[in-house]
DNA sequence: ACGATTTCTGAAAACGATTACAATTATGAT
DNA sequence: ATCATAATTGTAATCGTTTTCAGAAATCGT
């Protein structure tokens, strides 16, 4: 392996000066930068990294939490996180935590030994009280998802709101019999939409019936299964609302399979305005949200942080909107 | 920051029993082993990797090139490709190339730089001499996509075999007007792909006209772009093979909207057999590649090759199967 | 009991970069 | 011409590990 004291030798210096020249420091006269420069060329060299972050005590790489690859919301707001991580010079970490509450912990050792200067969560498996210890050891974000009383910034939509007006589209469509499928996590985000869709309910005199609660959802498949369930019961909702288009899309699949219509017999919502909803026929009602501005936002913050600026997390003009099209 | 040295006074040892300890070596004394195990609970030490990685010369990092996470293809092949790589304690980098040359090209310096041990390659833009001066730097394997002439380790499926199952189900549903939507780079996938086309259309008497031969198309949107091309057409295919799910559904959601009937006014065959071609309407006929298990054969060529070990890309069960659905 | 192994432990030298500091030379002001 | 200041370069310490080497202690075979 070619190191600097190849270069240093190669050019007659010493390796102090060819570390100038690589990093751009001043106090290096043209002449002795050009001789730098050939020898690089000349040896074809790059500098090693794990020596360079031993030595600068940092990695430039941020660890990025999602629950899973296959779901489109998480890479969209990825995509966000990498733009603005690429404009500063960052490196990409993804992590699938699969949903897996020890899995999505473990990830913090990353922090702690020292592979990455920060991390940015999406999703939330554990209660904030998991995660406040390690935030001692570099900074964390939240994206997406948040808790009423974490002390880290976090960037986050009006879930409560955009529930409700998911739920108050369904009541405006005359629905009284209404299903709730959520995350059921102990999330800021997991409890606003529940608490949306309630207060949408109470304002038209309904509440939601327990039997019509549903959690720890996710995938296409999952939302079949709970299709079945939903058939089997004798008294059925007539409207459902999902936390995911994918949840949404399985319900609908197996809706039809079943011989029942959308939105006739069960109207369903989703969440996420993904791909999916445009192609699946009856066309996915859902709420729309603006998934690649928050990550965006989130590494704007995180990038923030570690050059110890002050942050502004407001993400004014950024809303969860409704986008109704045939399966409500 | 705890470093191994706090642990070694704490301990009342040196660095060196210490090191010992972490890494199980052997000819330490129970006695020392529970003073230094005590030592790292009571402070929390956690070894620096940036260190380690220096002073090993190995990252036990391997980077993944992709072309879009959005592909959920490329997903299934990172699932097999990480299920393997947690078995073996390795982590993964993942990159998107988003299809260019240049992007694709560039990371390559992260095996110059040493940030990653090797490169597993599911996608192809540029050709092999590109690649070929870079395997000095550490192991390359392709996944999934190939070179005829590469000489890295290649974990292939029969893509030439694949394709002309596909044409040939088009044949004998009686199409004589097949079009073909594929990459069109140089990789042996690609051009595989085309052959096997081409060897079904020929073997029935046909030929594949230029004007229905359409590259460089990926998404949904593409897809729909597509058909509007088409159907600008004076002479239109009556069957279009794309080379994704994706590709295809596009083409399927535009036909309906134009109005058009698949499969009777165009049929559409897929390639993937992703969870879309379940879900559209109407579903998709594809070929399924096993794209798990081509990730899972990858990184343990990866492993075999780090360790020196020999190597087997043979894939023998693993085949592309026609699966019949309603769009032709 | 004595030499030959084997087990245990630590001192010190790596790994490849960056940087504080000192030494030297060049430039500028008077 | 002289002194103050700025620009240029190198020496050596440092980041936190692992490992070679050597020495000390324990174990073994006879």
């Amino acid at each position: 392996m070619i190191t600097i004291t190849d270069v240093a030798k190669h050019a007659g210096l010493s390796r102090a000066t060819v570390s100038r020249v690589i990093n751009n420091r001043p106090y290096v006269s043209e002449e002795k930068k050009k001789l730098v420069r050939n020898a690089m060329d000349k040896l074809g060299y790059y500098p090693n990294s794990s020596a360079q972050r031993l030595r600068n005590q940092k990695t430039n790489i941020i660890g990025v939490l999602v629950p899973r690859l296959t779901n489109p919301f998480f890479i969209n707001i990825i995509e966000g996180i990498e733009k603005i991580a690429a404009e500063s010079g960052l490196q990409l970490l993804i992590c699938q935590t699969k949903s897996d509450k020890q899995k999505e912990l473990n990830y913090f050792t990353l922090l702690r030994t020292k592979q990455v200067d920060g991390i940015i969560l999406t999703s939330l498996e554990n209660d904030w009280e998991q995660f406040s210890p390690y935030v001692d050891y570099g900074p964390v974000i939240l994206c997406n998802e948040y808790y009423e009383n974490a002390t880290v910034p976090m960037i986050r939509l009006n879930q409560y709101e955009g529930s409700y007006i998911g739920a108050r589209h369904l009541i405006d469509r005359g629905h009284r019999k209404i299903g709730y499928c959520g995350g059921g996590s102990t999330s800021g985000l997991s409890k606003d939409r529940k608490r949306g869709l309630k207060k949408a309910l109470e304002e038209a005199g309904l509440s939601l019936n327990p039997n019509w609660i549903f959690h720890k959802r996710y995938s296409i498949e999952d939302g079949r299964e709970l299709m079945k369930e939903i058939t089997a019961m004798e008294d059925r909702p007539t409207a459902i609302f999902t936390n995911s288009d994918e949840v949404a899309a399985g319900i609908i699949k197996e809706s039809k399979e079943l011989g029942l219509k959308v939105p006739d017999d069960l109207a369903v919502i989703g969440f996420d305005n993904q791909p999916i909803a445009e192609l699946i026929e009856p066309r996915l009602t859902t709420i729309d949200q603006p998934s690649e501005e928050i990550g965006e936002k989130a590494m704007e913050t995180m990038v923030a942080v570690l050059n110890q600026q002050k942050i502004d997390t407001n993400l004014k003009g950024l809303n969860l909107k409704l986008i109704v099209r045939d399966s409500t």
